[in-house]
DNA sequence: TTGTTATTGCAACCTTGTTGCTTTAATTAA
DNA sequence: TTAATTAAAGCAACAAGGTTGCAATAACAA
């Protein structure tokens, strides 16, 4: 059993990840949620399915937080790397189901990367 | 003549970039920089030499803003695309001078990208 | 040297996110 | 089914990073 505790909450939360690509961030979550749940609870059940491996988190160009489904990631470590791409128009965030390539960097002892693009969307264009 | 009048705070901002390619935090340069200026300033100084394309910024993964100069930006836009790195032990944060591929995204129109690596430095090793 | 304009300092504020503690809800044991 | 246990939620207060408005000062041009 994991640590997660399906409760009302973290089902509402789940349910926003389900089948999706899309991203959402941390104040969009609350500012969505507010009528169902507090801030700390939404930041809480985050960390939580983080943790579990069930969704991963990365910042934007300005510094936000933002969550999206993981689709091959275990239990306390994120292995699924892919890119993350953000649209300066509408501000849709999305995952990007791309192979990347990380460089290899004499001296340094490479763990993790993180890609973000950004640009327009095809709605955007 | 550019935007940026060489007052002594610039300029006092300017020597910490100049011939590296260390970043440093807006935190660390606002604790550096205490006693000489306030905080207010050292945003605003940063904010006005990226304008300028001297420096440019990126986030790391805590969503901390990290400032490092350029080496072939132009006033108003930034075009050198490089990776950065951050030792997860020592935190000192970087540019590498690799090339990076951007993969091609369909029906997205790539602008910028920012890849952010993690991991050991060789002090840390 | 004076007038003009950019820059600085300061205080107050905003946003995002976290912490401590009490209350409530979910699970387990009886 | 109920009681005991433990995780989760709510709330208020806080913290860090960064921004804003405005008055005071410094840089530059005439």
């Amino acid at each position: 059993m994991g640590i997660v505790r399906k409760t009302r909450s973290v089902d509402t939360i789940l349910e926003l990840f389900e089948d999706t690509d899309h991203a959402f961030s941390g104040v969009s979550l609350i500012e969505r949620l507010r009528d169902q749940m507090n801030k700390t609870t939404v930041y809480r059940i985050l960390d939580r399915l983080e943790d579990e491996g069930i969704i991963h988190s990365f910042q934007d160009q300005k510094g936000l937080t933002w969550y999206a489904k993981c689709q091959s990631c275990a239990s306390g470590q994120h292995t699924d790397l892919h890119p993350h791409f953000q649209c300066r128009s509408c501000g849709r965030t999305s995952c990007l189901h791309v192979k990347i390539t990380i460089p290899l960097i004499r001296n340094h002892q490479i763990e993790g990367a993180e890609l973000l693009m950004t640009g327009l969307c095809d709605q955007c264009t």
